[in-house]
Parts: structure tokens; sequence; C-alpha cells
DNA sequence: GCTAAAGTGTAATATTATAACATTCCATTT
DNA sequence: AAATGGAATGTTATAATATTACACTTTAGC
């Protein structure tokens, strides 16, 4: 299974140009196949984010790519990060203000984002049954779910 | 189950009064049990937030709490927030920056947040399967879970 | 009353995010 | 090739959220 395949691969030490490759090949794709133009601009910051599996801010991300473009802006990063997350390439993750790419971005996936709290590595899991599991409830209550927000902080395996 | 009571009375046109006096006595209630201070301060800035059950921004807070004290300053609310929020009355809202009244303080609870995106109230349910569903997940992967952000966004009955 | 810790006042600042509008780029049509 | 219209980017300013630092006051325990 592909997001186990990928989770495995997060959890131990891996050859990460891997996941970078992945991400921006599926990144290729999608945007070819959905009409949606992947800039040189939205790449390199897709590249960025995807340079670790830690989250990183919006002002982090900024800070990088000044290095190449000292004259950048926060609204340039914040309009990548945009269309990067609508493309769905990239998640936001709200309880850190922060930012990771998405490692199975080709697929539709119901996920769960665990947070290392040590060091900070944030890892996208399969959590369909979670899903489920709510949505059975919030049925019950006659509520219409849209958008669900699922991220469990602690630590990893190699931090505990 | 106290949760399904909490659970109904949100749902439908309720004496919200009775919300309040609940959410204020159970805060007198743990303070005086865990030694914590309910100064006038933190006991206003909670009635404020449990005025309704609609999520409250920090700043929002700020502005009614200036009524009564000109003065008052951001720090004064965060500090309150925090407060109560360590004291388990009142909870952050990752997704919206804003802050509810707990409904079941008294109560240790493994809850979720179902955040009506038209109306904007939010409201705290029983989400005991859902966590378990997840911790299984999230040992499976040998990872210790700590403290979960579970925020759904979606549609209330009313607003459907 | 003395003391230490907790709480509050005050000012400044840090961090995160968006609005508004001008300009440039690029695919399509002519 | 030129015109055109929409998407993308540049530029400036500002909004919204949150914290740090330090002085002063209140409170609880001795
Ligand atoms: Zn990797
Ligand atoms: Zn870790
Ligand atoms: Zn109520
Ligand atoms: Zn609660």
């Amino acid at each position: 299974m592909q997001d186990n395949i990928n989770n495995k691969t997060v959890q131990h030490p891996h050859n990460h140009q891997g996941c970078m490759q992945h991400a921006l090949q599926a990144a290729e794709q999608i945007c070819g196949a959905k009409g949606m133009r992947l800039t040189a601009i939205r790449k390199r910051i897709l590249e960025l984010i995807c340079a670790s599996h830690k989250a990183i801010g919006a002002y982090e991300l900024l800070d990088l790519f000044k290095l190449e473009d000292p004259k950048a802006k926060p609204v340039t990063i914040y309009r990548a990060l945009d269309f990067l997350m609508e493309a769905g390439l990239a998640h936001k993750i709200e309880s850190l203000n922060a930012f990771i790419g998405c490692l199975q971005a080709e697929t539709p996936h119901k996920s769960a984002i665990l947070i290392c709290d040590n060091c900070k590595n944030a890892y996208e899991i399969d959590a369909t049954a979670v899903y489920e599991s709510l949505f059975t409830l919030s049925d019950s209550m006659q509520f219409k779910p849209q958008c669900l927000t699922l991220e469990l902080h602690g630590l990893c395996v190699s931090c505990s």
C-alpha cells in the first residue's frame, strides 16, 4: 500500500532524494493534468518545503527564498503556498502555522498529521478509519462535514 | 450521558443562561479544587468567551473587555486565555485562531470540535471512539501521542 | 509584618497573513 | 505578427495574531 510505503520511509533514515523527486514529479504531473501552472516560483517554494520533513513557516521559506531573490516579499510566499495547497501539493499545519509537502498528492487521501514535538518532523499518515469514525459521529448530529484538521502532537519513535 | 446532554443542548435553540452558569460554576469549582486563582479578569474573560457558542478571537475579546477597562492591552487577554486553557476551561480552535469555552470542563474528555462555517458556532463533542481509532494507528507507528487537534469544519443542522 | 510567588500594568516588538493596485507574462485569437 | 484578456508577479502598505521584558501590586503562607 502506498501509504504504508510512505509511512515507513519517513519513519527511518531514508534516501530523502526519493521523497523530493517523487513530490516534484507528482507536482508536474498533477498540474499538467489539471491545467494549473507550476511556475518557477511555485516549484521552488515546493522544493524548499520538501527539503525536509520538518514543517516550515512562511517566513522561514521567505528567508530561504530571499537567498536567491533578495527582493522577495511575504506575499510571494503566501501566494505560492495558496497555490500549492489548492493543488494538494502542500498542507498547512494549523497548530504550528507551518507547512509540509504532501507525499501522496497524486492519490486522494484522508490523512492525519503526526508531529514530533522533539525533532519537529511531521508525517502525514492515512487515517481513513479515523475519518469514518468521526463522520459517523458527525452524521449522528446531522452535521455536514467539509474539511478536517487532524494533527497529533507527540514523540516519534526516534525521539521517545 | 453528559456529553449527549450537552450535544443536544447546543444543537437547538436553548436557554443559554444555563450554559453560562454551568461554565462559570464549573470554573469556580475546578479552580478551587486545584488551587488555581480565578481572578476577576480571568472570570470576566471566561464570561465573554461563554457569551455565545461562536468561537471568539483574542482581539474581539479585547474590544469587549475594553468597554469596561479601556486601557486593557492584548497581553491581558492572552494571559487570561493561557490560564483558562491551562485550567481546561477554554479551548483554542487552531484553524480559526479563536477560542471557545469548555462545556464539560469538570469531566476529563476526549473531544472533537464541530465548526459551522455558516453560523460560526463551534460545538465540542465527545470523540472517544475517534481518539481510540487514531491512537491505534499511531501506536502501530510507535508514535507516542500527547495532544490532539481535531477540528471538523462543515455545516450544522440549522445551516444545511 | 515579611517574604516569595503569582498576578497585573505598560511599552515595545515579534510573528503571521492579507489588501490594493500596478505591471508583466503568456496562451489564444485574429 | 499584433491584439487581447486572464493569470501571475511586483510593490507597498497594513491587518491580525501573539509574545517579551520589566516594573509594580496583590496575595498567601510564615
Ligand atoms: Zn524524506
Ligand atoms: Zn521525532
Ligand atoms: Zn448555550
Ligand atoms: Zn472541552
